[in-house]
RNA sequence: CGGGUAGCUCAGGCAAUUGCGUGCGCCUUCGGGGCGUAUGAGGAAAGUCCGGGCUCCACAGGGCGAGGAUGCCAGAUAACGUCUGGCGUAGGUAACUAUAGGGAAAGUGCAACAGAAACACACCGCCGAAACGGGUAAUGCCGUGGUAAGGGUGAAAUGGUGAGGUAAGAGCUCACUGGGAUAUAUGGUAACAUACAUCCUGUGUAAACCCCAUCCGGAGCAAGACCAAGAGAGGGCGAAUAAGGCGGCGGCCCGUCGCUGCCCGAGAGGUAGGUCGCUGGAGCAUGCUGGUGACAGUAUGUCGAGAUAGAUGAUUGCCAGAUACAGAACCCGGCUUACGAGCUGCCCGAGUU
RNA sequence: CUGGGUGUGGCGCAGUUUGGUAGCGCGUGUGGAUGGGGUCCACAAGGCCGCAGGUUCAAUUCCUGUCACUCAGA
């Protein structure tokens, strides 16, 4: 994941959940918005109440290494945050892996053909 | 074997595939790219309860006051409210543990309820030709009174036992003794212990105010240093409340609400943002020496995170089996709290030989 | 990183200053009043004062430690 693929400013975190809509499924929630670049930008949050830090780290870990194995598949133009649950805390990184996909199909940025791929890894070595 | 008590160690390892941060080297289309290689969370990283380094501000000689903290003695330490060793006291059969442990003979305050009285007291009781007054046929019978031995209340009632003494009693006197103060001697660096002499004999509370001694300037890495868009002083051109543009409501049009032209822009300031501070240090490991110990000295070896929306993950296999509490954020020394496994010493009880 | 505040019946709060009886409102239960309900009246239950130690004769109150929640500032 490069640098500027990551969110970082408070008025694009606010101008989402204004803005944005909002997906949820079982360990996750999905917060994305067309964005008009030609790369999506990411964040991954969990908040206090999933738990001390240990907990949270691992939760954004998961949520991480999930989106990394279906980035190929996304559509691309999109700032999207994903939130972990509650619920998070204890699950093994397959279930995690398949909450994010059945959000994200649901989220209808799950692109039909992988192959016509834009990922950004791909941005990266066209540029 | 059971129970207790004191301390120590580790915090899963190895391999494969695939990912992430940083350092170094090379390549580069210069992009917060690529390749290779090394390295990458803790015993508490936690709570932020103390102490220090470092940085800025104040004072540059120090003192006083306010406020706060500490409070047996000696030592360790950069320093501490920490640690070590001792003393006293308390608890425990013991190993051992706890200890804010200076001053109540400087002053003020408080001690509910109960009780007569909780700085000075007479309810019941005892006494009474001990003293004064009154009274009866007679009697402590009545008043003033003496008395703290006994009863009762209370957490606490004027130190305890015995004898003398007395009207009855009382450290009123004596013997022994509890406690305290002072002086001397011995041991100890000291706290203190022991012995002896003299004197005294209501209490608790200072984690109530207070007194005494010692210590403390304030803020904190978002400290602080450097670079520095945009906007802004101003200048030039244009326009005249219209049109147009942008945004909100709305599926769209209409409608409605809000905002308003373009260009140049020195110095200073420093916003967004970036760079440094940022990790080699009261460092770590091993050995030796000194010390009861905390610790100190010395020799050799060694470099072990530095992120900035925040880096350690995922999958599989093997090791008999398996991981609790928990994630560095300027850095150290402690304290406290959370928690898995293993080992050792010592004490008590029971049993066997 | 720094500095405050709060914790008391089911809920919201007093009491803590100056230690000694734990209280108020709503709610709950029972009874009464009404043909019934509401309002009203009477009575009752319900608290180891967040937790653990200490000081004291005695602690919700004083001291120390600790846990949780919450606010403010940089």
């Amino acid at each position: 994941m490069l640098k500027k693929e990551i969110l970082r400013r408070n008025s694009d975190f606010s101008s989402i959940y204004k803005k944005g809509k909002s997906v949820g499924d079982r360990f996750v929630v999905l917060f994305f918005r067309k964005n008009k670049l030609p790369y999506n930008r990411i964040a991954f949050l969990a908040s206090k109440k999933v738990g001390n830090s240990v907990t949270r780290n691992r939760a954004r870990r998961l949520m991480k290494e999930s989106y990394r194995q279906i980035c190929d598949e996304l559509a691309v133009g999109y700032d999207i945050i994903f939130i972990a649950r509650k619920t998070i805390i204890n699950t093994k990184y397959a279930d995690v892996k398949k909450s994010i996909e059945a959000a994200a199909r649901r989220a209808g940025i799950l692109k039909r053909q992988p192959k016509a791929a834009a990922c950004p890894k791909e941005i990266r070595q066209q540029t």
